[in-house]
DNA sequence: TATAATATATAAGAATCTGATATATCAAGA
DNA sequence: TCTTGATATATCAGATTCTTATATATTATA
């Protein structure tokens, strides 16, 4: 299990990456895939998800259709036009922030024995 | 120049991994390491620097040596042995997220072709 | 009948970061 | 001489985000 610590920040960007790859999903599905994604070491927790997916809403990033199924409702979120676009941006700085964050952890040779 | 938001939660462990590899830094060093390291797309700020670093003080994970250079103050930091096996664990962490998010990030093949 | 899975939602509190502000020295250029 | 930029630490109000707890409700399973 991951410290939640870390995915603060990136929660978002996943949230879009989901949703681009996928047309549509409801909340619920959204935890059940990132576990899934994750091999269990990602569980989102609801306090963090549903506010993410109201926002993105908000701000007209995702449309919602309310469906019932077995007398349950999902909400299924769906991108906007404008909403793909800014997943396309979130998901390519998440790439970009993954090859920064490699280049500090690799074990640095110039400090570790040339510069010292 | 990486989005800030999604260093939130990783600044600490970049903190504890430097420290880990240089022996000894201060601040201004570490803020100068990090946009050197990462060709000067992350930039941390003082605000959020200084209150990690008198974190771990408190913590017990570092300690400090004040020394005067050219007049001005430099606040040297040192892990402690207690702060040294608190990296190792830290850095374990990070890499294993790292691993977990490109999980996410790679082209799902499954639900994207499959899986529809 | 009770528990687990399915499904969404909110809210108080905690943690963390941003951006502004403050102080001070030294070097370089106008 | 004066101003700007680099060097160096520090704090704080405000914003943002996440955790944990709580609430509600249905269906399937033990």
């Amino acid at each position: 299990m991951i410290s939640t610590e870390l995915l603060k920040g990136s929660l978002k960007s996943i949230v879009l990456k989901l949703l681009a790859e996928n047309g549509r999903m409801y909340g619920y599905d959204i935890t059940r895939r990132v576990e899934e994604l994750t091999a269990g070491k990602i569980k989102l927790t609801y306090g963090a998800l549903y506010p993410v997916l109201h926002k993105l809403e908000v701000e007209g990033s995702v449309t919602t259709e309310s469906e019932n199924y077995n007398n349950r409702t999902r909400i299924y979120y769906k991108l906007t036009p404008k909403g793909n676009n800014f997943a396309v941006e979130k998901i390519k700085e998440l790439e970009e922030y993954m090859e920064v964050m490699s280049m500090l952890l690799k074990p640095n040779i110039q400090s570790g024995l040339i510069g010292s």
